[in-house]
DNA sequence: TTGAAAAGTGAAACTTTTTTACATATAATA
DNA sequence: TATTATATGTAAAAAAGTTTCACTTTTCAA
């Protein structure tokens, strides 16, 4: 709580056994009775409203109740404060302290202000981090990093909005030493899965996992044993059930609105996360390799 | 009562309980960049110890830093606060806002379990989104949506890993009743951002903001008098200076072989608050509008 | 009651702090 | 290199805060 102990000239001021270290509020209420007609004033506006006058100029305060400026400069060492400015920083504390963090997740609404909305949206998005993040487990990481690390080729597949999710992948897995493919079109994603065989390794991100599209291509892929690791939202569907290993982006959406938005940017994590994991797990088996990946990604570092 | 309502900029600033325009963290840490050397100065020292610096006077500041009085009254308007008096406020609440925060960010590490480079990749992209966030300001976002709402066309530009947020963008945009574009070839882009004029508006992702390429392309949109709305990591960068509005995407980086990798969230975050708030102030206008756009979400709703 | 003494108060003088104006230096630009 | 724009410190002005002092009210013993 609020002892002023940092003041150094506090200590001159301070006067009295009957006042040791003491909140804000406890100080002026404990204070209150002994105060004069005039200095209750201030000290009931101030309660009232400590954010608000915790902001005011003494001359503000003094016009605001009615009492002089010299009375509540007085009135402020009374109460055992260095200075007036010391005073409206405690208030400015007391402030914060009274307004308890409630973060419920409130559904977005018309009437919030601009910066009401966009911060609503990143909380979404963390909460939906976090979620996410608590769902993934050690053995299902393990088994999709060593299929990648072998795998002769790592393919990305993805339709719609969840294409963003495969071309980021593509774009990030192609710093590393493994051979990687992306095809943004439906019909040649198919005709490329049903190119792939055991050997290879098939990365397939679909936020419903139902997707008749997304499931044709993964049937296909079923077909010549080719590895699948899935990215959805949902574990029942019939993606994550085909899948070798699959991995949930979970939102816990509460606006209909955000469907799949908070999702997509769980994928990209998932997709970050497993990028990491592959580039640390090649690179401690070998260091060539690791130097040629540090350079790679050296090059592109400073580009757009 | 005695708001200091006076100063007309003042309510850009103002900071209710719970709608912060934008933290004082964010708002340091998203001008440094465009701080001169003695300001940095002043900005280090208020970052590293704000409690510290709240309780100083101007004068203690000034010798502490070795910086005039006079820079320093200036540095605070320049950082948007009234006067000192304000901006020591404002440190005071960050100081105790901060100070439970002990969360160490350690490198990932070759041996990290892979669990841990999981946990890890998640917790640097969600403080990413939170410092992304605290930089937003309100006035910015005001004016991005103004003009977003008022556009003729909104074109969607980004190039190597940038093409990707770009890529969402335009995903997203396309369920609003605006007139979207977005082209993934360079050359393209650049041709495009040739035939649009002074009342359409282009949305530019760019992590390092220096790209030759796309600084050819604002040049181009400069030239034709279109609004551009600019989101990268460096409020510094040519493309934030050239741009109308510029967003910042905070990432903290400490592993270089992340560079970009958690940018591209925040981007895709601020790109989604956009998206929100042009979709919930479209609809709060017209009632018409409202319905199809909600027809449009729930068509796309259970796809992919 | 009454008349010190004590306590409270505001106006104004005074001190300190902060802001602005101005001159100078430095960097950017053409 | 000349010219303009940008920073910076000094010093003057303005604003904020504190103290002094004269006046009023309250307290309380005679």
């Amino acid at each position: 709580m609020f002892t002023k102990s940092e003041s150094p000239q506090q200590n001159a001021v301070r006067k009295g056994a009957a006042t040791i270290a003491r909140s804000t509020i406890g100080k002026i209420r404990g204070t209150y009775d002994q105060l004069s007609r005039t200095e209750k004033k201030v000290a009931q506006l101030a309660l009232d409203n400590p954010g608000v006058v915790s902001e005011m100029t003494i001359k503000e305060l003094s016009s605001a109740t009615g009492v002089s400026t010299a009375t509540i400069s007085r009135f402020v060492k009374r109460m055992d404060y260095a200075n007036y400015r010391e005073f409206t920083m405690a208030l400015a504390h007391m402030a914060i302290e009274d307004t308890p963090q409630v973060s419920s997740f409130p559904e977005l609404d018309e009437g919030d202000s601009l910066s009401t909305i966009a911060n609503k949206t990143f909380r979404y998005t963390i909460h939906s981090l976090e979620a996410t993040n608590e769902a993934l487990s050690e053995h299902e990481l393990a088994r999709a990093v060593l299929k990648l690390i072998h795998a002769q080729s790592v393919t990305f597949f993805g339709l719609g909005g969840s294409s963003i999710a495969a071309l980021d992948g593509y774009h990030k897995f192609l710093r590393t030493s493994l051979n990687v493919a992306f095809y943004p079109d439906y019909d040649i994603q198919l005709m490329q899965a049903a190119k792939l065989g055991k050997d290879d390794c098939a990365i397939i991100i679909s936020h419903s996992g139902r997707n008749h599209e997304t499931l044709n291509i993964v049937n296909e892929l079923n077909n010549n044993g080719v590895t699948v690791i899935a990215i959805t939202s949902y574990s029942g569907s019939p993606l994550a059930q085909a899948a070798d290993v699959s991995f949930l982006s979970l939102t816990d959406e509460v606006n209909y609105r955000s469907e799949g938005m908070y999702s997509l940017i769980s994928q990209l994590a998932i997709l970050d996360s497993l990028f990491m994991m592959t580039v640390l797990r090649i690179s401690s088996r070998t260091d060539q390799t690791l130097t040629k990946v540090r350079d790679v990604i050296e090059q592109t570092r400073h580009e757009l």
